[in-house]
DNA sequence: GATGGTGCTGTAATACTATAACATAAACTT
DNA sequence: AAGTTTATGTTATAGTATTACAGCACCATC
């Protein structure tokens, strides 16, 4: 197995359990969401999720949504570019996005004020396109 | 009083409290660091505090960072722009910009994804001048 | 093959953050 | 004065996240 080069080991249990039940789900969901989904999977308490999600997130697999308190699977192959999310206050999806233009005003902003960013969120909150300009 | 076309009424008394603990406080606060600042004045209840940010939030005159749970003056004449934070992991320090390129990214990315943005969230984590590039 | 280190897991308890529900009071309208 | 709206007070509860401690598995090395 591997001998690519590959440097990340396999998913803990736990932590491919938290994974699929995020890609499943199609949104984002909470911890305590999660924990309910996985009872039947042996899931007895909330830091058994947060744990896997913390390994999750370290490794760029799952985003935390701060402005929801919730996470999803990242959309893409593990970017380190900041993502942006597009969250409809209607229905409740969310799109994940990467833009240049975002980035680089992130870099230029710290630039010209002295600081060293590390890491950027971005969340727009409004309507889809479903739900239109109401 | 007012008859300047002036729209905006005066502050109530727990909002104008609210406010004035969070500008003497010079960093963010949580809900509950401002509920336990407001004890002396009477605050007996986080539900007092919540209220008079709510308001005080519609009104642009403070801010909520996502990422902290906690709470900001707005730093300048309620711009109806997005403001950009940058938060130092170390020493904790907060500073509130307003970024074109930034405001512009969002306008167009939501444009080209066919969203409709209403308000949007910025937070740049990082280490602030004083705190360098460790 | 025993010893100790590291990392994942399980469990219980607790801390932190935010809202619901209901009652009271003040301010303004008619 | 009666009705409406808005702010307030208070209690209870819901929702989110972490601390603390114990057990176990893996792997190294002696």
């Amino acid at each position: 197995m591997s001998g690519t080069g590959d440097t990340t080991p396999e998913l803990t249990k736990n932590q491919a359990l938290v994974l699929e039940a995020l890609a499943g789900a199609g949104q984002p969901l909470g911890a305590y969401a999660l924990l309910d989904a996985l009872r039947d999977h042996g899931f007895k308490a909330p830091l058994q999720v947060y744990r896997a999600l913390d390994q999750l997130i370290e490794r760029g697999l799952v985003h935390r949504l701060e402005s929801l308190n919730a996470w999803t699977v990242c959309c893409d192959n593990h970017h380190k570019e900041t993502p942006v999310f597009a969250i409809c206050d209607d229905c409740g999806s969310v799109t994940e996005h990467f833009d240049q233009q975002l980035s680089l005003g992130i870099t230029s902003l710290s630039e010209r004020s002295g600081f060293v960013p590390d890491h950027s969120i971005i969340e727009i909150h409004g309507h889809c396109g479903k739900c239109g300009g109401a």
